[in-house]
DNA sequence: CCCTGGATGCTTTTT
DNA sequence: GCATCCAGGG
């Protein structure tokens, strides 16, 4: 038996035409649940293994890196035992284009060792340069401003095409502000997300015989969630497709939700049109869910026009219902979630089987406070980037301009942290000096103020201040005239950074170079000195930062993109600094940090529930599934009630969050929801009144029954739409819930609360939750830590030895039971 | 220069 | 409700 018959088992006959299509363009387009992936996988294997391609001659291409993580492992699998799947290239289409800019940097007008920006640090660029111009719209105009750079990026548009586009004096002058941005970002040694296609879109452009080369070096091209592509990426395509046209695009029109970030449908829906011998597949069975779910999730989306033809059908007959459950309130619903799951995981359910969605982070916060009070563990996806925290942007800015000299926002955000009093007027003393031909940047404007220029500074020595005229001359002896306190200030910022430069060239891991710099700051009690609060959890946070180098530092998948970079420096580069191992490695995961989300998701061990958008949601799926907020003004979230396109993408949204469910899916909604701190009422999302009622039960604990629902739908539709079942009770049953008992946190949790995570995943039924043996009294009145709650006093405990149930009082959280294993004794 | 307290404005969604 | 910004006093 060949491999391609091997395989062809496991594969529909649709999937299979897709699989083994030869060559040329291909548009797959893949209902949710299809089994894309898998598609994609094959595909790769196939062409490998049966069509004689090379891996290294194969890209593929996804959004996130999670996709591209699941691709590979999943790549690898296939080819066990080829070893060939390292060589095949699969990335996200922003790593990507980071590399390629890297390797030939000085064509796109870069130096080797840009550093990348993420939008909080393009944001300060932003406003900078307002504040240099003077220009009083500022503040309120900034994220306008970012978005439209963004917005032109994502066209594909270079300051100059934007300008050719504007046609009236604001998109001029907003125009005019993107091209002096872009000059600063060039100053800088930087580039942010955007640039990362368009730089190299640019370089393509400019240089049609390298677009030429990649094209010739990748003979196929794959493309995961092509709906989602913009301009700038389908641009890309076409040059990466430029030699051979084999590409192979697989997408769903039906989940594009990303037009907000310039994503066009009409990539997709036109597909065929551009590319006139495309081959189309549809795959149309869908492997995930009930057909309960499914017809629920196309009761939604039929509503919206302009789709590709599609019915996406199942095996999977019948299902239970959906449960429907509108909260009195926002905090109501999170608590009938949290108890709903806290029943499930009673009756033998597993928590990594059930999910969370909602619309916006900020509904994150009451699902995890009523998901505590229940003692229910959970993990959430998304929000606040742990490289977005305030602590390890502080670190990783000195590294970056340690690293890169002109890194201006990274200079800018620590050279008064910690306070070492260089406060505003100095800095912007300083930054005026930039200006000054030969000053460039901050940390050359920082050289003016030292009697001896370091011998070290390789990094500055072409450079010497060239004023021009008076008023330059001046900027120069406003800062050589610096004195006092900010003088000596700024003489301690550079030592430290020549110190991180010396131990960058003289450490091999970066580990101690970081461990080093920390010392070197007083960090830890800068941290306690300015908020002795939320130190404890800081503290850990870096330590965390210098787990994830290590584990960067160690992990074999490192080595290939340390390896990358260092094949992307230049030949003739013989600058130290850079070129020391120390600095390759923090390169490459500067690099990482910058393109990685965040450490989330895959983080702790144990069973846990998970939480996220439904945006971070595309692409999973769970056996149990809550889509919470369905209201209007929530979700659909309609900014502007009149863009039809945007109700359409909402419709999209809903239609995602639907989709992700196997078995059971429950929608929530509350009658009133806090919105900035005040009580608004709501009305159910007409996504919930679209969906057939036959296929809905509400649960009897709802604050809205059955006929509200029946009023508010005929009042919407202008039109009775059939019967109304009678009201059922749920299939778990059970007595109603008082919502006003709440379980208070340490009696309900003391006793009640099984140890979810040693126990329950092994044996949920041999809880015992009326048995609580007395334990170990010493421990009463110790502090301890635990990684979620911080730190807490033990305030009784039951059992004994790694299994003792301590509860615990949490300052931030307060009381909880836990297991002893998951504390640290702290004294 | 640094800290504080009060005013302000804000929320989609993410690489 | 929360984070960020700003003015004013130390």
């Amino acid at each position: 038996m060949t491999m391609t018959q091997d395989w062809l088992q496991h594969l529909n006959s649709d999937q299979r035409q897709a699989v083994t299509h030869p060559a040329g363009p291909l548009l797959v387009l893949a209902g949710a649940g299809s089994g894309k992936t898998r598609v994609l996988t094959h595909r790769i294997a196939f062409l490998i293994a049966e069509q004689g391609v090379a891996p290294h001659q194969i890209v593929a291409m996804t959004f996130t890196n999670k996709a591209a993580q699941e691709m590979r492992e999943r790549v690898d699998q296939l080819l066990d035992g080829h070893g060939q799947a390292g060589q095949v290239t699969i990335s996200t289409f922003h790593s990507l284009g980071a590399r390629i800019l890297r390797r030939h940097a000085p064509a796109a007008g870069l130096e080797w060792n840009f550093s990348i920006y993420d939008d909080a640090d393009q944001r300060r660029l932003i406003t900078r340069i307002l504040d240099e111009a003077g220009d009083e719209r500022a503040r309120a105009d900034v994220r306008r401003l970012q978005s439209y750079i963004d917005a032109c990026k994502n066209r594909g548009w270079t300051p100059s095409q934007a300008h050719e586009n504007a046609h009236d004096a604001r998109a001029e002058a907003d125009a005019e502000l993107y091209a002096n941005y872009q000059r600063a970002l060039t100053q800088a040694g930087a580039v942010d997300f955007g640039d990362l296609i368009l730089g190299v879109l640019v370089l393509f452009r400019e240089h049609p015989d390298l677009a030429k080369q990649y094209s010739q070096r990748w003979q196929h091209v794959l493309v995961d969630e092509f709906q989602d592509t913009n301009p700038a990426q389908y641009e890309l395509l076409d040059h990466l497709t430029l030699a051979h046209n084999n590409l192979t695009v697989v997408g769903d029109d039906d989940q594009a939700i990303y037009r907000w970030r310039g994503a066009t449908v009409a990539n997709i829906l036109g597909f065929e049109d551009a590319n006139e011998a495309a081959a189309r597949v549809k795959l149309e069975q869908n492997y995930r869910s009930t057909s309960v779910i499914l017809e629920a999730a196309n009761d939604v989306i039929a509503r919206n026009d302009r789709r590709h033809a599609k019915k996406l059908w199942t095996e999977r007959q019948g299902g239970e219902p959906i449960v429907a459950f509108t909260g009195a309130d926002d905090r109501e619903e999170a608590a009938y979630v949290a108890e709903t799951i806290f029943d499930m995981a009673r009756q033998g359910g597993n928590f990594d089987d059930v999910a969370i969605f909602y619309r916006t982070n900020a509904q994150g916060r009451l699902f995890e406070e009523q998901l505590r009070q229940w003692g229910v563990p959970y993990r959430i996806i998304g929000g606040l980037s742990f490289y977005a925290r305030e602590e390890i942007k502080d670190l990783l800015a000195y590294l970056r301009c340690a690293l890169n000299p002109r890194d201006d926002v990274a200079t800018a955000r620590v050279i008064n942290t910690p306070r070492r009093g260089i406060g505003k007027t100095t800095l912007e003393k300083l930054t005026a000096a930039t200006s000054v031909p030969g000053v460039e940047s901050l940390q050359g404007a920082l050289l003016l103020t030292l009697e001896d220029r370091p011998a070290q500074n390789d990094l500055f020595a072409a450079r010497r201040p060239r004023p021009s005229n008076p008023t330059e001359r001046l900027l120069i002896e406003t800062v050589e005239e610096l004195s006092g306190v900010s003088r000596r200030g700024i003489d301690e910022f550079w030592k430290i950074l020549e110190a991180t430069r010396d131990d960058l060239l003289h450490y091999e891991e970066l580990t101690p170079v970081l461990e080093r710099l920390i010392e070197r700051i007083s960090y830890f009690e800068h941290l306690e000195r300015t908020d002795s609060e939320s130190a404890e959890d800081r503290t850990r946070n870096v330590g965390e930062l210098l787990s994830a180098i290590e584990e960067f530092e160690q992990d074999p998948n490192s080595e290939a993109l340390i390896a990358s970079v260092q094949e992307a420096m230049p030949d003739d580069l013989d600058d130290l600094l850079t070129t020391a191992p120390a600095s390759l490695r923090l390169r490459a995961f500067l690099d990482r940090s910058a393109l990685v989300q965040s450490t989330d998701g895959d983080n702790g061990p144990g069973q846990a529930v998970t939480m996220m958008t439904i945006h971070g949601s595309k692409g999973l799926e769970f056996p149990t599934v809550f889509v919470a907020g369905l209201e209007e003004e929530t979700f659909p979230s309609l900014r502007d009630p009149g863009d039809s396109e945007e109700l359409a993408e909402e419709r999209r949204l809903a239609y995602v969050a639907i989709t992700r469910a196997e078995d059971r899916l429950y929608m929530t909604n509350a009658r009133r929801r806090r919105v900035y701190g005040q009580f608004k009422d709501t009305e159910p999302s007409r996504f919930l009144l679209d969906i057939d009622p036959s296929r809905l039960i509400i649960d009897p604990r709802s604050a809205a029954k059955e006929l509200d629902y029946a009023r508010d739908r005929r009042k919407r539709l202008g039109a009775p739409h059939g019967e109304f079942p009678e009201p059922q009770m749920p299939s778990q049953g059970g007595a109603l819930y008082d919502f006003n008992q709440a379980p208070s946190s340490d009696e309900h949790l003391a006793q009640d609360t099984p140890d979810w995570e040693s126990n329950f995943s092994q044996s949920p039924q041999e809880w015992d939750v009326t048995h609580t043996p007395a334990g170990d009294d010493q421990l009463i009145g110790v502090t301890v830590s635990h990684s979620r709650f911080g730190i807490g006093e033990v305030v009784s405990v039951s059992g004994s030895g790694d299994k003792a149930r301590l509860t615990v009082d949490f300052p931030a959280v307060g009381q909880q039971t836990v297991i002893r294993k998951f504390l640290k004794v702290l004294g």
